[in-house]
DNA sequence: CTTTAATTGAGAACAACGTTCGCAGTAGCG
DNA sequence: CGCTACTGCGAACGTTGTTCTCAATTAAAG
């Protein structure tokens, strides 16, 4: 039912109630003092700490430091700790400026996934974050990315599917690129390594081959290969 | 250069040190009392642990009450927490046991990735944990991923992407799957809720016409045409 | 067999953490 | 002017990850 948050007051609630999500919370005018801070800042206080101290620096007080605030009053704005991942995830999207469609399916997504791509170098700590629901910026990305596919002319469950395809490619790619793991040649020694313990016949027989001396191929050639292989298998699902 | 551990005794070390990974520690006879527990008890411990009482509540100290131990008992057989979720992402991976490949390419790759997206349904936890190092059982695995990809003809770098895009879309996937999020019918009533707040043309567009009231597939449909055009796209890359 | 040295388990302690509670203060509404 | 709902936040509580320390243990060396 995407009740995600908990209803902070029990009382009765009118027929369609707009889906109190976390950004819309602190719309309604109501008696009392205004709240200091937007969740915009409380947000970019966030994506600072984080980009500056890393993830796991990330911590109530230390953000209710950067925001000239007190830990307990975070809590005003979200219910927990698990909510600022939501917040920052949603945040950094802000980040990308989207051209106009061109048309050329393939241009359009791959320059979208390239931004993204960006997001991921820029903000190290956005892999390790699992954002399952999402806020205003994510549905403009949403928005786009099924702009970009509509040339393919899927039906909207293709279409979704799609979406998460190359957005799980970009996530995963970027966790690799990220993680500082050898690539090329560096990467067929290491695989090496870990096969001098137990047999693995299938590895032995691909990296066997003088296969690792042949042109190593630069990241990006292969994130965009990937992102090609995805939109033709894609098209094909029309 | 895949030092992910830290070297604990900073002492010369001969040419090529064969890696010492999380798994490969006690293996080396030395003067001492042996240690009262192995790694996969550790990692029963955890698993167990995260599986009954979720993710969250996993805790050194927790997981040494199961193993009958003490908190700070466990710093011998791993360096910190963080090296408990690579335990236990490689841990599960026993679960799965693979029979011979059959040499169709589709079957066999369909068959590990259900195993895998079984074991997400398994451990719910497993997908919001980053395992950057892989131990024997992840290898195993990888064994077997390029086995069922090798009637392709890929190269190493084409298969290794492969893998990568394969087990990303069973991440990705399975972490959708898991978040109880909406399917089918009741998707597009969410999006729509969510597309009040603001325009989004191409969402509007493509939700906009009787699509929703098509039959809504099943989420092991979807999950098999994932599958098969990442494998389309993939075996043209060749 | 004795000595040596490396290694183990674990008790105690520490700083930092997420979260809750209660209270003083503020501002819109009748 | 209350009234009421809201705000920021000091203080506190229970846990957490980690380190230090030390007695106990045991393979290898003498």
């Amino acid at each position: 039912m995407f009740a995600t948050r908990s209803m902070r007051h029990a009382g009765v609630m009118t027929d369609s109630e707009p889906a109190d999500t976390l950004w819309s919370r602190g719309d309604r005018l109501k008696p009392g003092p205004r709240p200091a801070h937007t969740l915009e800042e409380l947000a970019d206080a966030c994506v600072g700490l984080a980009d500056e101290e890393g993830l796991a620096a990330l911590s109530m007080r230390q953000v209710a430091r950067r925001l000239g605030t007190a830990a307990a009053s975070l809590y005003r704005y979200v219910d927990g700790k698990d909510d600022l991942g939501a917040l920052m995830a949603d945040r950094v999207l802000v980040e990308c400026d989207y051209p106009p469609l061109s048309g050329d399916l393939g241009a359009d997504v791959l320059g979208t996934l390239e931004q993204s791509r960006a997001l991921y170098k820029r903000h190290p700590w956005l892999g390790k974050i699992d954002s399952t629901n999402m806020g205003p910026n994510a549905i403009r990305y949403l928005d786009r990315m099924v702009g970009a596919l509509a040339p393919a002319g899927l039906d909207s469950t293709a279409t979704m599917m799609g979406v998460a395809l190359l957005s799980g490619w970009v996530r995963t790619f970027a966790a690799q690129e990220m993680s500082g793991a050898p690539t090329g040649a560096a990467a067929g020694q290491q695989i090496a390594a870990l096969m001098t313990r137990g047999d693995y016949p299938h590895l032995s027989a691909l990296f066997g081959a003088g296969d690792a001396a042949v042109s190593p191929p630069d990241t990006d050639s292969v994130f965009r290969a990937g992102v090609e292989a995805l939109l033709f298998g894609i098209a094909r699902a029309r």
